[in-house]
DNA sequence: ATATCTCGCATCGTATACGATCTGTGACCG
DNA sequence: CGGTCACAGATCGTATACGATGCGAGATAT
């Protein structure tokens, strides 16, 4: 579980949103996938006003579009939308882990290993969904605690973009996975090494370019 | 006019969240400043709704805090907010200034050095608003044909960010300015000598960081 | 004089209602 | 047979209304 639940407390309005936004995180709601406000409305049994709300702030995300006089519907999103969301979150990321080297602990950095040998685990019996979450997990572990915090949040909402377009597109390359994990194994020493925060930054980004690059080779071959 | 107006035949919300924005980066609202919803809506001439709607993808932007009935308010920001942003953008803007290099023509670099010159021209009878508009247009003109859109925007949006604090915070530092201009000199004799892209985002990165440099020193002593 | 309680007002949150706009279908005409 | 127009259904956009919640002023007790 790593989505955020919606707040307990929460309006309708939030709620709404929360709703709808795991819905578009687990791929129920497809890339272009239509958002009739009365038929939410309806289903979730509030009037159209709150629902209205929320689909706006999911718009303002960049998770939605919204049609005057025509209607809602999830972001639709080609190839290059996803190559650029992966570049953007190479730059964010590689940023955030590299300020959030003296904040990291111990706890974290074997908090990392774990993930990653389980990952390396997954690779003889293949489960692209949980190696997904893993992988997630474990960037998470290297920079959740980035000393930055509005970085750190563009970093996650950039990983909301591509979680929303990794199925659609289909980015999965199969000889992908033991070459990422071999890329962790890199970030990992360079850590427990004390590199420059430069040398890490750069690996992290090096990582997911080199996503990009196999995508385009799969897709060329 | 770096401020995108309100379109054309946009609906209500639509004026409503450009109408407050404006206001905003213009800081007539300043941080803090109370968004009763009733009163901007009798002001425009418009019901609440649609001002709800405004205000709820301004706040999915960051610039309004909403707190459940009790009201919005111009997002607040202390000095580590505003630290934070020009961090990120250093980050953001690094990045796409590099990833641009290769779409960079002579005319965007010969008004960028036209730019920096007006800049140059200013340091002896100092205006910190053509100053900074200055600036913005300089690095602008270094990366609004980003190759990458997506990130050209969450740099606009970074910028946004930053011209809301500015004032409040106010972070200008006057010994700045020719510290500064000289720096945009070394990133633009790094792209005439085809640097490599790696060397022009880092001094991109290092330039903004100085800003928070300077303005630590300055805060300080 | 200070602290606490209570009541009223300001404001928010949501539901409902209605007018405006778009899309798609079917008839009509060239 | 293809194209254009008109109409109907669906959906959006906004206004209005009312209940819910929090904040502050004033009263009261210590």
């Amino acid at each position: 579980m790593t989505e955020t639940s919606a707040p307990i407390g929460a309006s309708k309005s939030q709620l709404t949103y929360h709703w709808i936004r795991e819905r578009i995180a687990r791929q129920e709601f497809v890339p272009g996938y239509r958002l009739v406000l009365g038929t939410i409305a309806e289903e979730l049994g509030v009037s159209v006003v709150p629902v209205r709300e929320a689909v706006r702030r999911l718009e303002a995300e960049g998770l939605v579009e919204f049609e005057k006089n025509v209607g809602a519907r999830v972001a639709l999103v080609d190839e290059a939308d996803y190559l650029n969301s992966v570049e953007t979150l190479a730059v964010l990321e590689g940023a955030a882990t590299a300020l959030s080297l003296p904040q990291l602990g111990e706890a974290e950095l074997e908090q990392a290993e774990r993930l990653n040998d389980r990952m390396r685990g997954l690779l003889e019996r293949f489960d692209p969904d949980e190696f997904t979450a893993l992988n997630h997990e474990f960037h998470n572990a290297l920079h959740l605690q980035c000393p930055n915090p509005h970085l750190g949040e563009l970093v996650q909402r950039e990983w909301t973009r591509l979680s929303r377009l990794r199925r659609s597109i289909f980015a999965f390359v199969p000889d992908r996975a033991p070459e990422s994990v071999a890329e962790h194994d890199e970030i990992l020493h360079l850590i427990r090494t004390d590199a420059d925060p430069v040398d890490v930054e750069l690996a992290v980004r090096r990582h997911r370019r080199r996503t990009i690059e196999a995508y385009r080779r799969h897709r060329g071959g």
